[in-house]
DNA sequence: ATATTTGTACGAAGAAATTCGTATAACATA
DNA sequence: TATGTTATACGAATTTCTTCGTACAAATAT
């Protein structure tokens, strides 16, 4: 309920390239997104216009050159993406969608110590 | 890349309901739409005809009242959307998934020990 | 000073997804 | 058989997202 985030596929992207590099311009980001993908630089341009209005991302436009920051953090999004799939595909539990998760992506062995550490600190609580 | 499920918000939901209760009719399926959201019972039908033309789920039109059941494997889904997320929000790190998950929604004892013992399969294989 | 480049604003076309109205056929029942 | 109900089909309106063209202002270069 809470946080949704709500961005659309286009939108994410540009997240994604301003979470990686920090403060950006628009050409900044568009350079960045058109090395996959090829869309004019208007486009970029109105997305983040777009994404100002609905407050993803703020921007300073002392100088001609607006200098963009999201808004939303990375962490933000991440619960997000996890409370849409856990309630959607995964019915809601998160011990499938970690297994499930595992299964597919096969982690190292440190990643799998990392897991173990933190899992740890859920055994009895009580000595 | 491979199996890339694209369904759509809408379509997801049919899916749900698909997933749940196996064989349906769009009456039945509409019925369980109907109590989160209210949109008329077309609706519901034209979306499904869409996902049949698309192969998302099939049906038997034998009798008047055509019966669907969907093609999708809910684990099908839950790859594709874990894919999804893996590769745009969490830079393709799964532990960072993983424990963010078990962090935001807290797991029940017996599920983290369900993880544990999961993870258990990948430790120091050579004793 | 004038021309070129680089930027924002913004309307609107295009595409994709959702929603609904209406036509029509099949079935049930009075 | 006639009437009402329940289905599918399907065109089209609506909404949301994406993309672009064009106008115009600011900065830079000639």
């Amino acid at each position: 309920m809470s946080s949704e985030i709500k961005a659309t596929e286009g939108e994410l992207e540009i997240l994604q390239v301003l979470w990686h590099k920090g403060l950006c311009t628009v050409r900044e980001v568009h350079e960045e997104i058109a090395k996959t993908k090829d869309s004019g630089y208007t486009t970029t341009l109105k997305l983040m216009q777009i994404m100002h209005e609905k407050g993803l991302v703020e921007r300073n436009t002392s100088a001609k050159t607006h200098v963009y920051k999201a808004l939303v953090t990375r962490k933000d999004a991440q619960k997000s993406a996890l409370d849409k799939i856990l309630n959607t595909v995964f019915t809601g539990s998160t011990a499938d969608l970690v297994i499930q998760a595992l299964g597919t992506h096969r982690a190292s062995q440190s990643e799998i110590e990392a897991i173990k550490n933190y899992l740890n600190q859920f055994e009895n609580p009580e000595k």
